[in-house]
This record gives structure tokens, sequence and C-alpha cells, in this order.
DNA sequence: ATTTGCTCTGGAGTCAGCTCCAGGGGGCAT
DNA sequence: ATGCCCCCTGGAGCTGACTCCAGAGCAAAT
């Protein structure tokens, strides 16, 4: 095989793959439903990825993994397609986004409250059956 | 109607439902897949939910808001059955939980990064339209 | 006595987000 | 030229977690 600029610049699907965590069905699902830009083909008919997708990839993978639903990312991938007019909606997007996000990390942490609690009645029964009683 | 101690310690699940947050449907589905045990009924064969089964709902949802699939919860409520003996393993099931979800935090913090940046990109891009050269 | 409002059961439907599959290449190692 | 491995498309299938519905009961209000 001869090795070739688009083979280290534009990975295959696969490559990316292993690159992101994501699987290859999930990155052409991801393309099929307009969340990434139809990615070119290269003569085998086969997806070569530019930089310029692997960095879309990259912020909707954090927009995923920060909870943001799908929906929401279409809306920002529609904005993009607005042009740069759209520039403050997707600031406006992101920052609201940051925001919720800031929110979930601090109710989660209330929520582990609870769940140390219930930890602490766990430790304290198992203190209690090697220990049962020093004054009996 | 007449007030009985049953009507002010035994609420039903519409008032559940309003206290908790979860809808009917949902506090009955829990039921039927064995997360909560199957609640007492009164005369009128409608729900009467018992302080002990309020204390398990609540644990159930901090459970749940902190990303614990119902399977996990399920393995939770089977060592409850099993009785003071899986102790033991009811608090490293919980504390396994808590540490995912402490990294999950931390996860989530390092996910905003990217999203800051991007953030920050967008901010400046509005800067320039506002200024575009103090030097022209 | 009828309407209103909550509840019941059991089963079906929904939605998000993937994941799998059939049927068909291309290219390279043996 | 025969595998083998990765890739293609389009559509179907799956899982988790609810959510809705039909058909019925009881009880307080009008």
């Amino acid at each position: 095989m001869k090795i070739d600029a688009s083979m280290i610049d534009r990975p295959t699907i696969g490559q990316v793959s292993d690159l992101v965590g994501l699987s290859p069905d999930t990155l052409r699902w991801y393309e099929r439903i307009g969340l990434l830009e139809t990615i070119p083909r290269d003569a085998a008919r086969q997806r070569r990825y530019r930089a310029l997708d692997l960095d879309r990839l990259e912020l909707l993978i954090k927009m995923r993994a920060t909870g943001m639903p799908l929906t929401e990312m279409h809306e920002y991938v529609a904005l993009i397609h607005g042009g740069p007019g759209t520039r403050p909606d997707r600031l406006a997007l992101l920052e609201s986004h940051r925001r919720r996000t800031l929110d979930r990390i601090a109710a989660l942490q209330q929520d582990l409250v609870v769940i140390d609690r219930k930890i602490d009645r766990y430790r304290n029964f198992l203190e209690d059956d090697n220990a049962p009683s020093h004054a009996g």
C-alpha cells in the first residue's frame, strides 16, 4: 500500500472510531442525522475525515458527555449552517448549556449526600456486628 | 371525609407523586418491576405508602439522579431481600456507586473545559465584530 | 343520582440513542 | 484467485425508562 498525505491527515472511519471511542455505526449515524457534515469519500467511496470534521466531533462528544440531548446539538449545527451571523446564538446556546451542567454537578453533589448518609448507616451496622457490645 | 391516622401517615399515590416528583405511573411501574415492595392497599384497594416505602423511594430517587441504572438498583433491592447478611454487599455497592459518581463529576468538569474553550472563541469573535480594528 | 376526581390493573405505545444485519464492494497478502 | 479485513448503504431491531390507555371502582360534591 502506498502511503500518501490522505492516509496521515484523513483517517478512515475505523481509525476515527479508535481515536474518539464512538463505534463506526454511531459515527455513520451522526452523519445520517446531520450532526456531522457529509464526510468526503475517497476513490473507494470510503469516508476520510478532515481535521474540521474531527474538531466538530470533539465538541459534539463533549456536548453529549455533559448530557446535551441530540435535539439541541441539532440546533447548534443548524446555527452553524446559518453562517457567522448566528455566532451570538451559538454562544448563548453553549453558555446556557454550561450553566445547566454546573447546576447538574451541584445537584449530583447534593444527591450524593443522601447516599453518603446511607453508607454511614451501613458502616455503623458493620461496626456493631464486629463489636456487638463491649459493655455486655 | 373522616380524617384518620392513615390519611396523615399513609399518603396515596397522588400525594406521594406530588411529594417526590415522580408520576403515579412511574411509582406503579417501580413497584411492578420490584424496586419497591408491594405497597399495602386500603379498603378501596388503593395504595397507602408507609414511611419505610418513602425512605426506600428517597434512596432510589437519589440513585437514579446520580445515574445508577435500574438493573443495579435491582441488585440493591435483591440484596435487601437477602437479609442483614448482605449488608457488606450493599455497602460495597453504594460505595462503588459513590466513587463512580465522583469520577463522573470530575469527567464533567473536564468536558466543560472543551466547551469553555469554544465559548471563549465565540466571545472573541463577537469582540472583533464590535471593534474591528482599532489601529485601522 | 349523576358528575367529578382519584384510583385500580394489565397491556400497549413512545422516545432517545444507538446497534445490528444483509448484501455488496475494494485492496492486499498468500 | 482466494481469503481476509475493512468499508459501503439502507433499513430493521434493540434497550432503558418511562408513559399512556381502556375499562372499571369508589367516594365526595352538586
